[in-house]
DNA sequence: TAAGAATTTATTGTCAACAATAATAAAATA
DNA sequence: TATTTTATTATTGTTGACAATAAATTCTTA
């Protein structure tokens, strides 16, 4: 399944993964990827508490470079760090999620609107494209949960990839992102239907090719403050069931 | 003028800078401080090539604290830092300046939209008394614009801190805000009128005291584009006469 | 025995030396 | 003379040791 996505992202070279810089020239760099990727799948689970020195022996590292690393994760709100006292990886409570899925919907929902004035038409067909092969792929596999999960990421990046703002994607890209990753793997085995996603997807790449910015704005908004509320229910019934 | 500010600030506790956290605990977070305060105020000047070695010794630290430093100044977009080839002080140039109107107008809009369902009454009086003390300020002292400046951005700080996310007014606050500031360094010598931004003050307040969370957001929005396209029309000016 | 103070241990913050890389200058060739 | 190649220098990346602080433990006393 995996090898799936991963070609397919190769083949027409628009998926999220192929598009993040990923540079790892330093020892660093690469440090805090690995790290980044261990957090968000749950490698290191959330709320645990990080030595430094032994982080650094189990990345084979000195604490010189590990250090930087946790700087950055503190810096895309990965890790907490108190000084003097350490530093642990951060626990997504539902404030944190709500927080989270509040600034995807300003921020996205703006991109959206920068982008519905910036794309080409050419954009605006390989946006129709890209959803027509997450429909036939929704037909082909019904439950594969994770390639669809991609999919939509997938759309979500081009969209706001286009809007011209450097820094709303880095924003996007470098930190909303990977903590909406993190989220996805904590809900990963819950099931979700995606057809309404998928309408609401052509309705606001619709709203696009009509350049009706304020449509667009406001349709991707309702798309995301849509599935925060799904998540929502879904964290609260978990909740609940703990609590029992 | 600086003390009068200074005054004012403690005295109602709702200035902008008594309410930063300014952990100062360890060597590179002082550091940090004082090298951000430095380029905002363009002690350190736009575009300079930043040298570890030289800049450890001119702050009397080593180069572990001073690189931590550096990593949390190019976290809020301050420095610009490409491995192996060192760090520049970044230029504020005309694009990067709409990039940050553009996502101020975009999240301190929302961020007005949340405020205006989460403030208490008593936060609305305050808000209003907020502009009072301006609008007599402006009668007493016009012309000094420094004063009028940080008038508003108490005003936008205490509107966007009451909108109980904490990752948007932590982004507002440490990013967008300390750019904003470098950049009102850049424009500070130009004179502009204050009343306007005053009635759309009081047009937001107003808003938000009818508990009109739409209208609240899109006069943000207004107010915030509005300032850019006289910041944006100065800016070309200033080109235009560079140019020629 | 329980609470508080003093001591020890563990962990983070800081430093200065070393290694690796990129920018610069010098030399060689066309 | 212009251009490529080589050597030099300057600057960053990395490391391990040391100092300062917080957490844990032991000891004392009520």
């Amino acid at each position: 399944m995996l090898n799936l996505v991963f070609i397919l992202n190769i083949v027409d070279n628009m998926g999220v993964n192929s598009l993040q810089p990923n540079k790892q020239d330093t020892l660093s760099e690469h440090v805090f990827e690995q790290i980044k990727e261990d957090i968000i799948t749950g490698a290191i689970p959330q709320g645990c508490k990080i030595v430094e020195t032994d982080l650094a022996k189990s990345y084979h590292i000195s604490r010189g470079p590990l250090r930087e690393a946790l700087h950055k994760l503190e810096s895309i709100h990965l890790v907490d760090r108190r000084p003097h006292s350490g530093s642990r990886v951060v626990t997504l409570d539902i404030v944190m999620m709500r927080d989270v899925y509040q600034m995807r919907e300003a921020m996205e929902g703006f991109a959206t609107r920068l982008a519905c004035v910036a794309m080409s038409q050419a954009d605006i067909d390989n946006l129709y494209r890209l959803l027509e092969k997450h429909e036939s792929s929704i037909e082909r596999s019904e439950g594969q949960r994770y390639f669809q999960k991609e999919g939509d990421l997938d759309f979500h990046y081009y969209v706001f990839s286009k809007c011209q703002n450097q820094w709303l994607i880095d924003y996007l890209n470098n930190k909303l992102y990977q903590v909406l990753r993190m989220c996805r793997h904590r809900t990963s085995q819950i099931p979700f239907r995606v057809e309404p996603a998928l309408h609401d997807h052509y309705a606001i790449v619709d709203a696009i090719n009509n350049r009706d910015p304020e449509l667009a704005e406001i349709l991707m908004r309702r798309h995301i403050s849509g599935a925060w509320k799904v998540v929502e229910k879904l964290l609260n019934q978990e909740e609940n069931k703990e609590s029992k």
